[in-house]
DNA sequence: GGTGTGATCGTA
DNA sequence: ACGATCACACCA
């Protein structure tokens, strides 16, 4: 298990996208594969928050690929994204769904409203829970601990399934999310 | 199985 | 005012 290669998350979002699936996602023994993600670019993507350029809060997506960015929601809610691209395009890949791996025990205590493995990774917002990742790892380098990006050698699936990205009012016209075919942790 | 709605608050 | 969401109610 190493972090994964930095010079490939450089490139474009929706060439690092579907990349990263089958790519691991660890804060400390609590672990999951990556299995659903969607792409976001900047000042030519209206689904982003970067379009309309650098805020406070956006900051870390026109910094370096490889880096955390992530953000709070409807008021309650956390979700966590990889910086990608050449620097200061403002790009970055969500991840979306984890298929658990590793401390699967303590996702459940964290989410005790998940009856099944399939409810603790299965959106966004679910799996910060699971891995409690908030607001203190906006900006963190995914090589270094406790949050970490990792490649354990297993491939991206050969043909991805490929969708336009969701919740979005906007830049729905955009194939820009990918998820593993058939598995039954991708979100909805 | 599917669809509709309330929660809750930072951001612009 | 709205959101890169979730959980639950309700209907089928």
């Amino acid at each position: 298990m190493i972090p994964v290669d930095r010079a490939a998350l450089g490139r474009d979002a929706r060439e690092v996208a579907p990349y990263l699936l089958n790519k691991v996602v660890g804060h400390g023994a609590v672990t999951g594969r990556i299995v659903e993600v969607e792409a976001y670019r900047g000042s030519d993507d209206p689904g982003s928050h970067a379009y309309r350029g650098p805020t406070p809060r956006t900051q870390v997506m026109f910094g370096s690929a490889g880096f955390a960015y992530v953000y709070f929601t409807y008021g309650m809610y956390w979700c966590m994204n990889v910086v990608v691209g050449p620097e200061g395009t403002a790009s970055a890949v969500l991840i979306r769904a984890l298929a658990p791996i590793g401390g699967i025990d303590t996702m459940f205590e964290r989410r005790p409203k998940a009856h099944k493995t399939k409810d603790l990774c299965s959106g966004p917002a679910k799996l910060c829970q699971a891995l409690d990742v908030d607001g203190r790892f906006d900006g963190h380098d995914l090589a270094e601990d406790p949050l970490l990006l990792l490649d354990d050698g297993t491939p991206p699936p050969a043909e991805p399934s490929v969708s336009a990205r969701i919740g979005l009012s906007r830049g729905l016209d955009l194939p820009w999310r990918w998820y593993v075919s058939g598995d039954p942790n991708v979100s909805r």
